[in-house]
DNA sequence: TCCAAATACTTTGACGTCCAAGTATTTGTT
DNA sequence: AACAAATACTTGGACGTCAAAGTATTTGGA
């Protein structure tokens, strides 16, 4: 299956050729969408044999991180910028995993918390281990190349209005 | 919805305080699916009102690039990078369309050979200008960024075993 | 006070992706 | 020549994502 030439490469030959715009803008998006494809297979495989996919798994990340390992849907939703449907379903799953509870907000009525279980918060403590050891599937990419990543995606989210503030420090 | 602090540089203070390993790849591998998520998101917006999607277009894209306008199912699943029931499904979108025909391989009864049509030619070229508009979604990385992005991004490829050979010469 | 608008979540449905299994055909060996 | 293995595609099922609509509750004015 593996190709003996860069496909991306080849892409761009072939956009040259039938005169079409934008090379530079494509290469570099079709890069990001394989970067996403090839990080996004190592990730699950390294998640399965634990019971979890990334998604699972930054929602139990993200819990573990408060101090009362709880938040409401909502702001789960915010932080990890899904929409309100998949946070519903993936705390569904989780749910039925035992991995964390839903319970009423103490003051608003409208208001969800999903809740860490003791078994989530082992659960995610493995995970993290799985994901440390394959590096999260950027292994191949050097110091450098992980730090010009994340500069210069760094960019592209500013510029998609992520979030509004100067970044404080980013190391 | 737009947060006052970077999302990212947020979880690798937390990965940090949890004690957890591997921050720098995290922030990596959390860069490239965030960018992700806004490319694809603004890939997709600019094509509907062209009727296609990202995968459909570069089914479409594909074949426009060949001398004849076709290819075999399996050879467009191997160079996107998808797999054959994606292709059979995307396919079957594009042929309802009226934009590839499916035609029987003349020598190989197995294959089947995905030919595009006149209006299949006609829909690319316009969702090829829609996307060249909107710089592939990459809008917001400079020339520096995209060329950063492109080389860091081709190490890890070239580690995942996208292809064997050396680039030639990738600009 | 009252009520329209906003907010929070869930449900339903359309799509997309992959895996596993099934069918058809060709290849490679004995 | 015969047949097991490989190849090519399709089908069906599990999951994930989003959009739109529905229900419940709270907010912010008039």
């Amino acid at each position: 299956m593996t190709l003996d030439f860069d496909p991306i490469d080849e892409a761009a030959t072939n956009w040259r050729g039938a005169g079409w715009a934008a090379v530079d803008a494509m290469t570099a998006a079709t890069s990001i969408t394989r970067a996403h494809q090839i990080l996004s297979g190592r990730i699950d495989a390294a998640l399965a044999p634990v019971g979890l996919n990334f998604s699972r798994f930054e929602v139990l990340a993200l819990l573990s991180f408060t101090k009362e390992g709880e938040l409401p849907l909502g702001k789960v939703g915010d932080r990890l910028q899904v929409h309100p449907a998949s946070v519903t379903n993936t705390v569904n799953r989780l749910e039925a995993d035992g991995l964390v509870a839903r319970k009423p907000h103490p003051t608003d009525r409208r208001t969800t918390l999903a809740v860490l279980t003791r078994a989530g918060r082992r659960r995610v403590e493995q995970a993290a281990v799985a994901l440390a050891e394959i590096e999260f599937g950027v292994a191949g990419l050097t110091g450098d190349g992980r730090r010009s990543v994340d500069a210069a995606i760094l960019e592209l989210r500013v510029a998609a209005g992520d979030f509004v503030a100067p970044p404080s420090q980013r190391r």
